[in-house]
DNA sequence: CTGAAAGCGCTAACAA
DNA sequence: TTGTTAGCGCTTTCAG
């Protein structure tokens, strides 16, 4: 009665409202999510980040931003999923339980158990969107960001100041964020006519400690003219690679070059600043949301396509020789 | 029934229960919310952060995963609040709508319309906790760490190290943090006999950037020797700072020392690496979190008290004259 | 100790 | 168009 329900008379409509008003009147939100079988909620699904973490927290502050953004435009309140350590993924009961009515999944990994949970999802109908990671054969929603292009030119810009050997610093490949960058990289290698070579390929976990173990192996490449230039597929790692470069007297900018990947806060606060490719994750998650929540404008088709939103090389001094 | 109330024989409760999963029945929890009365939700609120972000997001997912971890414990699920910009701040809404049972604030302010809001809240007798603001007069269940302790550290620090002349970068008053680092400041001038003077304390938003427009004042003072250290509110202030300084040929651990606050990820990425104050955000979100749910050891005077956790200082580089 | 039944406060379908 | 009423799926109370 008090929701605007077919149209009636302005005067009455007024008189009730202002009756609420006069006794303090509040809708229980508990009883109208029950009565509507709906609980308003959008869920956010973050993984698991023991002390290594996983995403640099500028990744996740701005993600969630933005998820929150869209969800406060329609309605929606955000509540936020703890995943577990050892990882019981039952992403699907959230729904059956109905604690919530939608859900984006962050930081989803190309693992078994998490294939099982979104089949699921997928198979229940529940309406739910990854960020930032894909799987190639099944047709989920996604919101990525172009890491294909953004390794390339990242690696092309390397290539313009006259590097040829090129080494990559990845993180692990249960990431299509990681095998994205493998790509791009590998495809700007091949459009300069410069063979691809696994040597220059190394794996690390995202965290500036994994980018700082890998120093004194580039310290060596670096001295011995092997390798002129780092590619790392994050800051952190890039970062702490750096630290453990300067501590073999080798500095970014002068005895090799090096590229990173988020722009987050530290890649302009170290010096030299570190060049690295802009990632729009507050829009990648207002986007998340968007494709969940606002029905206005939904192709049916786009529900399950993939956006895949621009990223911008940022070229600072950690690439440019002096 | 499928709660475990009152004993009943074991038999008969295998059955059920066997029973239950084997239709795939789950409890909506909707409707079990509705009977019950209680959300099974912790608010967290959570402060407008525009452009400029007044919280470094290290304190941000850090207190939000404290509290995750507890709530996850008692059973309770996290709803995020995002607070707008112009600030309606009705705090009390959310419970008699009962969207959440009991909510921490975070990034409160000493400003009449959150005196208001968290009156309203008290008045009400709704559950609540402060983390990292209090209000002297009013006592409301707060968890804070030891900023007067902190400051006073890191200014003792700087005494032994020689500095006489020690500039404070502090942030806005309206936050009761701010006020306790100059109280920390002043008291360690005071313990060593130096005047406090009022023209060395500047004030900053918290910000890198007004750390860095800082720098050019501060930059004559420590030319002229009227300055020889500086201590600032945050790492954020400080970077920026430094790294203005430097832009004037200043660097820090050599024409001046250096002291930050919070520990964050970029104290010990740039170089000189900074010396600062580290505050176990993680831990105080866990506190809060249990201080509003953890009804097995609450001893009822103890739920308006302040906790006070203890902060460190780390000492790195930037303190110290090589 | 077990089973039946009365709500919880709202929405939605339906009758007037 | 408006008012009425039957649930929503659980908890809890109260007889049995």
């Amino acid at each position: 009665m008090l929701n605007n329900v077919g149209p009636l008379k302005e005067e009455t409509r007024e008189r009730v409202l202002q009756a609420a008003a006069a006794v303090g009147y509040v809708p229980n939100a508990l009883a109208q999510q029950f009565a509507r079988r709906k609980s308003g909620n959008i869920g956010v699904i973050l993984p698991f980040m023991p002390k290594v973490r996983l995403f640099s927290t500028y990744y996740f502050s701005e993600i969630l931003s933005g998820i929150g953004e869209t969800a406060k435009r329609c309605g929606y309140d955000l509540l936020l999923i703890f995943r577990e350590q050892d990882g019981a993924r039952d992403y699907a009961n959230l729904f059956r339980t109905q604690k919530i009515d939608a859900c984006v999944v962050l930081g989803s990994q190309d693992v078994p158990e998490e294939r099982a949970a979104l089949a699921e999802l997928k198979a229940g109908d529940y309406p739910f969107c990854l960020v930032n990671q894909r799987y190639d054969e099944a047709a989920y929603a996604t919101v990525d960001a172009d890491h294909v292009s953004g390794s390339m030119e990242a690696v092309r810009h390397l290539l313009e100041q006259g590097c040829r050997s090129i080494a990559f610093i990845n993180g692990p490949l249960q990431y299509s964020n990681s095998t994205d960058r493998l790509e791009g990289y590998k495809k700007a290698l091949g459009k300069a006519d410069i063979r691809y070579d696994q040597e220059l390929v190394y794996v690390g976990n995202y965290s500036r400690k994994s980018g700082y173990e890998l120093a004194e192996r580039l310290a060596l490449h670096i001295k011995s003219g092997s390798v002129d230039a780092i590619f790392a597929a994050n800051d952190r790692m890039a970062i702490g690679l750096m630290q453990g470069l300067r501590e073999s007297g080798l500095e970014a900018g002068k005895q090799y070059a090096m590229v990173g990947y988020d722009d987050s806060d530290g890649s302009s606060i170290i010096s030299p600043q570190l060049t690295t490719v802009a990632v729009p994750f507050y829009e990648m998650g207002k986007l998340a949301a968007a494709r969940l929540l606002d029905h206005t404008h939904t192709s049916e088709d786009e529900d399950t396509a993939d956006s895949l939103l621009p990223v911008q090389l940022v070229i600072r001094e950690t690439s440019i020789y002096e």
